[in-house]
DNA sequence: AATGAATGAGAGTTCATTCAT
DNA sequence: GATGAATGAACTCTCATTCAT
């Protein structure tokens, strides 16, 4: 049993390790730029090996991305039904999309690189999913806030969906670097934006 | 002269044919599964044509970009930089963002293909270089619009790069459909959130 | 039309060229320890140009398989059915098959080769398709002698299986260099052998 | 030292073990199709341990081979030189063949397999050796029957090498199911035929 | 200018063999 | 003695690019 415990850990190091090592190549050079060969390198094992954890360059793909979207949603969702109030969520909301994007940089790219189309398919399936998720959770607030007079008649699902897609977008500018200016004060205006836009006046 | 122009258009349309070809094949199959020889078939010329008007795949692959994105350009600053009132100006911005995305959703593609490192970040910066300018537009229509007492005094480049933010991102939800609502009640409530955030004193 | 045909022979020059470089690698090393590499080397051309004319190496088997194997029909059939005497008949016939094995050596060693399980079964069935014709074509002609009178009541359909099986059996037998006697002298043997035990009552 | 036998008792029967599996995986995918990771599953132990008792994936063929090859001699030779009348001995023999060669299919799909050219002429050496002695062996039959007077005067060595031919023609026939007659039928119309072709002067 | 047959470097994948445990 | 994870050489096949026609 210890034995065994003993080669699990080691397999599941040695899993995470490839992955770890594909993800970064994906990342930096795209898939197809990308081979079995690097990712061997990178990790520190021989080509062969790779292909005992995972059946093909496909695969680890696909695991890459499954497992890297998947945070967002943790990351994200606890924020916005959280009891803080809502200006404060609003903000912190914002914060974490960017932070989310801007630490897994990779992930992004791996998604941006060329993929299957069912690849693709599923990978925009389960961004989408999140996104949704975000959204309805604005939306839940936003219809409490306002039955509660905290902010003004707005169109809770469209509101939620501005919501979502300003910090979507503005993690993208800052993803990429299209946006020079200090972080959170970036943060903070679009935030008031967002509030003034929300509150009742 | 009739004659070499004569020539100049002929060789102009066989330009213009194979990088159509190739951007469409981009765009459905991604760059690694495009082969040259569908570029041709695509075109109606043989494999080695392709040759006499681009000198290699990635050449194309960078003239299908570059031609693409440019249009964002034209598409967009004339529309804030028009004499109409801010409002419908930001809601003309955001409508004509999400078209463009709609429309060019092979570009999109294309660019989420994979790309050498080089030709990503070429993109990347023509990408940047567009949004910066969107965004410098808007601020200086703010800072106008703030003098003249015709909205709030907000920080006129950050609330811009809100504006851009907020644009980019919906046009995002809408291209993944990631969003289902009716587009115009999308933008519309978009856009009165913005308004609202704009000009509350 | 001259064109045409004239790259049409080009074509079929280079399959040929092709198949045959294949069916000599495949009978000397065995299919498996043939690479397309020595293949192409052989055929003097480069290795992607082997798969310009067989889409894959299994092809490539097959077609000298096949090709090969209806050699023999032709060269023996014609033999049974020829209105020389029954003696003589089958003396030439223990001549064509043995005459044919040892031409054709490289197709029985490919025969010999590891096959797919699926590529055996169609290359025995054309076999047997063939002995089974040349049993029938001999019970037919064993037949009909006994009618005249010209040979002893055997039964046609055995004493038939038995010449072919003598002729298969001593071909392989030369083939295989198991038998040092002069060829001449070892047909003429099973040829009386035969020849008595036909004709006898 | 009952030790050391008892040590050489598992020894020798994870040898067989080993080989048993090997043969049967040989036999039914051929040589290249057959992975030592296979062998060793299919006889129990880890793939490390194939390699305690064989050198190569090639020497176990090699045992395979020879181990097999040699039943054919034991099968048949001692019928040749038993005191049976001459033509109960040919029926017998005819039998044994065929017999042989239906029981160890496997093995003459394995010889058909892909072989090295040095193992296919090893193999093929071991087969004409044993052909060569029961040729030799009827040669010697054959003389001594001539000389009591029992059948006719032959050239002995001829008319052996057509017995043998015609066995092993037969036994081929039968094994590749290229013949739907019954068995005792085949080999008893076969075996007349021959003795008369023997026995008339 | 246009062609497309030919090229060959380089990709993903397999598997016989080794060796630390 | 037994194991099986690790290795890496060698395979088949693809496709961007060239060049004789």
């Amino acid at each position: 049993m210890a034995r065994r415990s003993k080669a699990a850990v080691v397999t599941d190091y040695r899993r995470e390790q490839i992955l770890n090592a594909a993800c970064r190549s994906f990342a930096r050079h795209g898939l197809h730029a990308t081979t079995v060969d690097q990712i061997a390198r990178a990790a520190g094992v021989a080509k062969g090996t790779v292909y005992l954890y995972y059946r093909s360059k496909e695969e680890l793909l696909g695991h890459a991305l499954t497992e890297g979207i998947a945070g967002l949603r943790t990351e994200t969702l606890p924020i916005i039904t959280s009891d803080a109030p809502l200006e404060a969520r609003l903000r912190r909301f914002l914060g974490a999309m960017i932070a989310f994007f801007n630490r897994r940089r990779d992930l992004i790219e791996l998604y941006q690189s060329e993929l299957t189309a069912e690849m693709r398919l599923t990978a925009r399936r389960k961004w989408g999913q999140i996104y949704a998720a975000q959204t309805k959770a604005w939306e839940h607030e936003l219809r409490e806030a306002a039955k509660a007079h905290a902010i003004a008649r707005v169109h809770p699902a469209r509101a939620a969906l501005a919501i979502v897609s300003l910090a979507h977008g503005l993690a993208i500018q800052h993803l990429k670097g299209w946006t020079s200016g200090p972080l959170d004060d970036d943060i903070a205006e679009a935030c008031a934006l967002l509030w003034k836009g929300l509150s009742v006046r």
